[in-house]
DNA sequence: CTTGATTCGGATAGCGCTATCCTAGACAAG
DNA sequence: CTTGTCTAGGATAGCGCTATCCGAATCAAG
């Protein structure tokens, strides 16, 4: 039965349903599709809504069916376009199916994203879409007693019923690493800020790479923990050709760094590629516009916001993606900086 | 008199009240301190909270208190560091008060602010933030009627009523546009994207410095509705110096068009500043490191961020801000490139 | 015509909190 | 001692939805 109207002012499933002649119950069905209603009844229950202007109350359906429509997405940084193409990319997928993202900004700190994501649960999310694997234990332990449907972004693993969409950035960092090779580089240097697990990864594929070659040279490797920036990338070039000056090329690991090693390399009087090659990676905005034009990794972040959200809207509808695990492409851009 | 648990898991208030020996509502008070509880109780409350970990349903709130604690804010785009400082001022003021700021992305169209806004008004949030005042009449209706504390960001104005925190663009415009006066230019060209109100304002700012000293020349106005860019920086600037061969300064509406100026000017052996002064907007990360760096206008979005979420704080917290409009300083940045 | 399965609408009972009203006790003023 | 005014706790009643159980109606199979 219709309970009494309270007269809050705001127009509920009640008022909807006595307007359409039918129960509170059915009106929910016929709006939202629980189960099956009579095509008759969802046209008038249909109208009465839009009639009123009814707004369902999303405290109210999470609280009767413990189960909201946010969807929390942890990213390291806004700073980083990468994560913001990212974004767009889930937000372009989850808003239209009827989900709400919440960007939540962990600035690379596993603490700050345990904090986020015990606030954040607590709304009952629908589904989660965190960024790689490296969290605390509380956090692993927060995510799996949830039972909150979780796509895990950037990098991809075997384990069984982790559910990820990235790419390989070992390999990523290999692919450029043997590029320069090709150009007949030998004392390649590796830049790198931020230190975070996948950075940590292309280092690797450089590492590896080198190795193989017969070149590796562990004092050509400057792992440096502060934030990336563009001024950074001038500094450690310079730090690089003063402490090293036989080097012939610079693989940074992002193209802010890139950037500002290339500003750098001008105002030094240093030719690119002439006599320092200089590579960078996630091909951002500006890149192409450089002088030279820089050569970097494309990384496919976009997809794998795309992906990993429909990825997502599966796991929250019950059903099982084809793959738990998809591993996207990413392309080597070689422009004149190499 | 608490009632049965029903062993859903969750730890609830009841459990709470509970092992403290109280009822439920004095639990309620002496966590969340709506009326006065006797420091003991509240002592012990606390204990029992921590002791069962205890997360209070931030649902069950909302539907019961008609108010949640999440703040919607509304900015433009992600891929401006400008809304990304702004952003995490916010953050830093509101998250550690207990509110949940959600980040909306408008890209600049009223229509899908209008959108976002429905979504987010029927949240019950506590507060609001949007940037600037251009919005559609439904948008300003769904933020009036709503009662919702809202505080405008990055513009000001006098409308009684209305709380806003900003600077005056139109200033910051004339201000950057006298300086290139100052320093001997007389063909100064104006190169904008994106023409949302507050670049608008800026060409204001900097057409009616030009008229006044007799300099203004409106072919020299570049005002182009594309998305702001390093790359669309540099076509503009091609297009200025091929058709408007005796320009000696141009005034880019944001730095990512003054850095791809720079970057075409280059390219093209035009010396900056001594053919061509340039000059950028909101110093943006690598301004500084350009060659020559940028001079450009530093505007304060972090205060404005930090200011605006404390205006927004006391609004929510019932309290009148001591005064309703807040104009902030710009500071001009001169560096080499003017 | 019975039986069981299936369909589709409704009544009931909460989800976990807080607003509101109520009451018992303390204490100052008359 | 009465009266009024506080204070700090509790009981009650929802907030606006949905999960769950029920029952009437329909229909194919026996």
């Amino acid at each position: 039965m219709p309970r009494k109207s309270r007269s809050t002012g705001r127009i509920t499933l009640d008022d909807v349903a006595r307007e359409a002649g039918v129960s509170r119950i059915t009106a929910s069905r016929a709006l939202h599709g629980g189960r099956v209603v009579g095509a008759e009844l969802v046209a008038r229950v249909q109208q009465a809504a839009d009639k009123l202007g009814y707004v369902p109350d999303p405290a109210a359906r999470a609280l009767a069916s413990a189960r909201s429509t946010q969807v929390p997405v942890l990213v390291p940084l806004l700073s980083n376009a990468l994560f913001v193409d990212l974004l767009e990319a889930v937000h372009r997928v989850l808003f239209p199916a009827g989900f709400q993202p919440m960007i939540g900004v962990t600035h690379y700190d596993p603490a700050e994203e345990e904090l986020l994501l015990r606030n954040y649960l607590a709304h009952r999310p629908a589904g989660l879409l965190v960024t790689g694997f490296d969290r605390t234990e509380a956090a692993r332990q927060l995510i799996a007693q949830s039972g909150v449907p979780c796509v895990y972004l950037m990098e991809t693993t075997d384990a069984p019923g982790v559910h990820c969409v990235g790419f390989s950035q070992l390999e990523a960092g290999a692919a450029m690493t043997e590029h320069l090779l090709s150009r007949g580089r030998r004392r390649i240097a590796f830049a790198a800020a931020q230190l975070d697990p996948r950075t940590l990864l292309r280092a690797e594929g450089y590492r590896r790479t080198l190795q193989k070659a017969g070149c590796y040279d562990s004092r050509l490797e400057l792992l440096c923990p502060e934030r990336s920036s563009i001024a950074l990338g001038a500094r450690l070039l310079e730090e690089l050709v003063s402490t090293r000056p036989d080097i012939d090329a610079v693989f940074f690991n992002n193209d802010d760094l890139a950037q500002g090693g290339l500003l750098a390399a001008h105002r030094l009087g240093i030719k690119v590629p002439e006599r320092i090659a200089i590579a960078g990676f996630n091909d951002l905005a500006g890149s192409d516009q450089m002088l030279p034009p820089l050569s970097s990794v494309h990384t496919p972040r976009a997809e794998i916001g795309d992906q990993g959200a429909r990825t997502l809207l599966q796991l929250m509808s019950g059903q099982t993606p084809a793959q738990a695990s998809i591993e996207l492409a990413f392309q080597l851009v070689i422009r004149d900086s190499s």
